[in-house]
DNA sequence: ACACTCCCGGACAACGTTACTCATGCGTAA
DNA sequence: TTACGCATGAGTAACGTTGTCCGGGAGTGT
């Protein structure tokens, strides 16, 4: 039996050097696919990583050159729409011969901080931030340290490339569905947002925005209705109770997220009521949560898994090429009814 | 506006040394509560440390001493259960100094190969994996070259540490809830396992086991019926269908996972039937879903969160002394009553 | 006053890899 | 033939940090 103690050397490029009798700087070039290597010196230098099980140790790589290793913050591990974007980044990513790591789930600027920072410390050849709540100096300050995409955030900046969804579009789609199913008392459950920065980068003001342009469009300016509490269950279920409160109560709620909708259906469930039979019920997001047959929430579909892959071929992109002008990208939305909307009761 | 092209430099321990007026090695022994260092030395070193906002970087360190970084491996992201395991190891890492660093959700054994050969090669002091696939041989490789803990896998090794929920115990719950009820024919949902080495090792080949063992301590050997399927939604499904077109159906069904009782539920719906009306369902995991509730989900709590604290204490503690012998820790495992689960029709 | 022990701080050589610089040999144009 | 360019490989100095070793000064007992 082993003991535990009993930790085993590692293989350096050293001596895989001196198994194909060659120069470190050789392999180095090979491993890099680096220019001057001759096709032998390259099949032999290959056969001797193979027979020696040699793997480049990305700590040692990250004091002089690229780790090929990309970081990912998301910002809650429990929401599934984070998790199609990572695959989409991922997939990519290990194409393309890059290691991925994560940070653990972050709520808030310190915790996200935190992440980022790790990062960095362990010499991330990029990043990808997930719907960061962070203020726009923090990310100015990472992006300053290492190539970053944003994802699901709508400020630009000549600093990092990013990817986010059209928040606008999708909240017209929700309402454009309410109002076509007859629906005119429409309301909506946003995440309270003071800071005037995210008011205009933040996901979640910009949906309640479009929910508000949407419905001026359709003529409902007086049914406005907005509850403000956050992206949350807890939210979703405060925010219903307050609009189940009103003297007109409204007859279909948007809520801002998935998660949101979850706590509604609780409230609404809790009233003795039910959707759609009494309240349509519509999310954001299409979480796998939304597709679970018992549940079958209308949702907004954001195509996270190609927001992923967009937000790994734009850090590979400034990985290569640092000095690149920025570029931000824009995905259309794309609505799924479920069983959670239909025509308004009477 | 600042050009993209301009990375600034990292401050080093070097500028430090220099702007308190030390050396480097003493810098590196505050940094390290290492000992050699006055007083008045680490207050010196500490204000330089903030006042340049200094950040060790933890790829030079992971090449002679320690990264104090710790990497944890989920096998699926969506899985709620497994957020709670990092949670817990989050909370305890954290408060210990120490970075946590995760890979991206790994299914199969080639994939959690790449995820630890990406932890070792970025010199991470210790790693934790939970529910591993891969093989015994894998993992004790990797526990050879990094301190391991598994959580929840059964087999005991003395090279790695393990934290194990009592799967006998839960499944035993289960049955009993459910035979105190009035049930008898109660079925169960397993993931097919064959590998001999894993019927021993993974934790629904125990939890399958346990439920044998607690029918026939019930006296109910007779109504001993498993469907083989797997642990997702779909294999839920599957299974559920399986027991359904049985000429004598169950009364109860207790699925192996959360996520397979949702395939489950699923079924039952699209046949008609209600739970529990019809028939009993319960899970195992009480992952955020089972408590949802328009779901009311029955199932088997495995303290998640408690699961990773400690996970995280084994680590530390075998960081701190690798020659320590390894332990092993099993849970025991609370069963959590909800809608799901009645007395059967009749 | 002397030897001896501590305590504290610094010098220095790793750790594994890469970027730069340089040496060699060969083919080719003047 | 000579000089030059080019392809190929090797030598070497970093990168930022830590652990070991060493020296000097202060304190202590005789």
């Amino acid at each position: 039996m082993r003991k535990p103690t009993a930790r085993t050397r590692r293989i350096t490029i050293v001596d895989v050097a001196q198994y194909a009798e060659v120069s470190t700087t050789a392999v180095s070039k090979v491993l890099r696919n680096a220019y001057g290597a001759s096709p032998e010196m390259q099949a032999k230098v290959r056969k001797a990583i193979a027979e020696l099980g040699y793997r480049p140790h990305a700590a040692a790589r990250g004091m002089r050159g690229q780790t090929y290793s990309v970081g990912v913050m998301l910002p809650n591990i429990r929401n599934p729409f984070f998790a199609d974007i990572l695959d989409g980044a991922t997939e990519v990513l290990e194409v393309a011969g890059y290691q991925v790591l994560m940070g653990p789930g972050c709520n808030g600027e310190a915790e996200e901080a935190r992440v980022t920072e790790t990062m960095i410390d362990h010499s991330m050849d990029g990043v990808i931030l997930i719907a960061p709540v962070s203020s726009r100096r923090h990310l100015e300050h990472v992006a300053s340290s290492v190539p970053a995409v944003l994802v699901g955030r709508h400020g630009r900046s000549s600093s990092y490339d990013s990817v986010a969804d059209d928040d606008l579009a999708g909240a017209a789609l929700v309402v454009n569905h309410l109002a076509d199913l007859g629906h005119r008392r429409i309301a909506h459950i946003e995440h309270l947002e003071t800071d005037p920065d995210r008011i205009v980068e933040m996901p979640n003001a910009v949906r309640a925005d479009g929910y508000r342009q949407a419905m001026r469009a359709r003529r409902l300016d007086e049914y406005i209705d907005i509850a403000s509490t956050s992206y949350t269950q807890e939210g979703g279920y405060l925010g219903a109770q307050q609009l189940l409160a009103r003297p007109h109560p409204p007859t279909a709620i948007f809520a801002g997220a998935d998660i949101v909708a979850m706590g509604v259906l609780q409230a609404i469930a809790e009233a003795g009521l039910s959707a759609p039979g009494d309240i349509a019920v519509t999310g954001y997001d299409n979480t796998m949560f939304a597709g679970f047959a018992p549940v079958s929430l209308t949702s907004v579909d954001q195509g996270g898994r190609q927001m992923g892959r967009n937000a790994a071929r734009l850090v590979l992109d400034r990985i290569a090429d640092p000095r690149r002008p920025a570029s931000h990208m824009k995905l259309a939305p794309t609505l799924v009814v479920r069983r959670t909307t239909a025509a308004p009761p009477g």
